[in-house]
DNA sequence: AATGCACTCAACCGCACATCT
DNA sequence: CAGATGTGCGGTTGAGTGCAT
């Protein structure tokens, strides 16, 4: 299996840093030639001692004229914690979320700086969750790709239940998936990429919308609200009446941001970080009925419509923005290393 | 000033997947 | 359909640099 390397040994290639002759031979070979073609052919013919592997990545994560270079900014490296709590280690994916950026700048940042961090804070970088296992359940069966993938149908209901409510509040369909941005994000490389991702982890995880015509939308909520109780392990969701138990991944508020606990059943609770969004909006979702979850909890998350743009990525996200992420702005050096040196709000144990 | 250590980041390596023949 | 080829991705490495001792 497997297939021989581009540039197996051979003794005539370079290796090592880029000299800024070399540099600028692929950049006149790519711009005279409108593209860089077969990366296998181009070393040769642009007079390069280098295997196309390396003229590749040279040209990807460095000569690219979209590249932008610098020091990443607060939003570019909570962007990249909260796409990594979705997504893992899949750097392009993130990448393409993040313009100008490249997978291998991100990963290195990560490493070096953000993993770090996250540590610091008490979060298990690879789960996103808290380290301390007594603020953990015993019962870990309950995946960070499980909750990953119910934050995602819960932001894609909240998308859905808000294009439904757009439609018959202004008597027309939005333009496309694209007229909501949550489904944009959906229907981008993160979402195929956490699709792949839950598809593989045996979870049902479709977007309706994305399927057929987003006109039905009571079905395909009723039925995504027992796919999100299934996953969870829950035995019948559709039975539990005491909301404050279920799955409530969505109560907002801007001012006094904190994890929250969200809890998919009884015996598997979860804390996740929440990112503010709205003005004191509590959106409930895998409620008993559809009812519920079309004329109560989301209207109030979807006053502001012009607000869509930010809420949708959002909805994804779910880290603190504010003095919770201030680790960003130190040094690895200065970062807290006990879960003392927390904030009150880093993270919440239960009970 | 010399040395050691930690950190950053460009680059390499091997694998997997997609496409071609 | 199978093998060959091209490309992308993620993990890892190592040279360069800065800071502490």
């Amino acid at each position: 299996m497997g297939r021989t390397p581009c540039c197996d040994n051979k003794k005539d290639l370079k290796k090592g840093p880029w000299s800024p002759e070399e540099d600028e031979l692929l950049l006149n070979y790519i711009s005279k030639n409108h593209g860089h073609g077969s990366w296998r052919s181009l070393p040769k013919l642009a007079g390069l001692q280098r295997c196309g592997k390396s003229c590749r990545l040279r040209w990807t994560n460095y000569l690219k004229p979209d590249i932008k270079r610098g020091p990443f900014s607060k939003d570019e490296e909570k962007l990249i914690i909260q796409l990594h709590g979705m997504l893992g280690n899949r750097w392009a994916t993130i990448a393409s979320q993040l313009p100008g950026r490249t997978d291998n700048e991100i990963k290195n940042l990560w490493n070096t700086h953000l993993r770090k961090g996250l540590v610091s804070m008490g979060i298990d970088p690879q789960t996103h969750e808290p380290l301390s296992s007594n603020c953990l359940s015993n019962n870990a069966s309950a995946s960070a790709a499980t909750r990953h993938m119910a934050q995602w149908e819960s932001a894609r209901l909240e998308a859905e239940a808000r294009l439904s409510r757009d439609s018959s509040l202004f008597s027309r369909v939005p333009e496309k998936s694209e007229s909501d941005h949550f489904l944009r994000l959906w229907n981008s490389e993160v979402g195929k990429s956490f699709r792949k991702l839950s598809t593989s982890d045996k979870f049902a995880c479709q977007s309706p919308i994305s399927q057929a015509s987003s006109s039905t939308k009571c079905g395909s909520l009723s039925a995504v609200t027992t796919e999100v109780g299934n996953l969870t392990g829950s035995s019948t969701m559709a039975g539990n009446h005491n909301e404050d138990l279920i799955y409530r991944p969505f109560l907002i508020n801007t001012e006094d941001v904190e994890y929250k606990p969200f809890q998919f059943n009884t015996e598997e609770v979860g804390y996740k970080p929440f990112q503010s969004i709205t003005e004191e909006v509590e959106f409930k979702i895998c409620q008993s009925n559809t009812e519920d979850v079309m004329a109560g909890s989301v209207s109030s998350c979807s006053n502001d419509l012009e607000d869509s743009s930010d809420t949708a990525l959002q909805l994804l996200l779910d880290y603190p923005t504010n003095d919770d992420m201030s680790f960003l702005e130190n040094n690895a050096n200065d970062y807290a290393t006990t879960p003392a040196e927390l904030t009150p709000n880093s993270f919440i144990c239960p009970l």
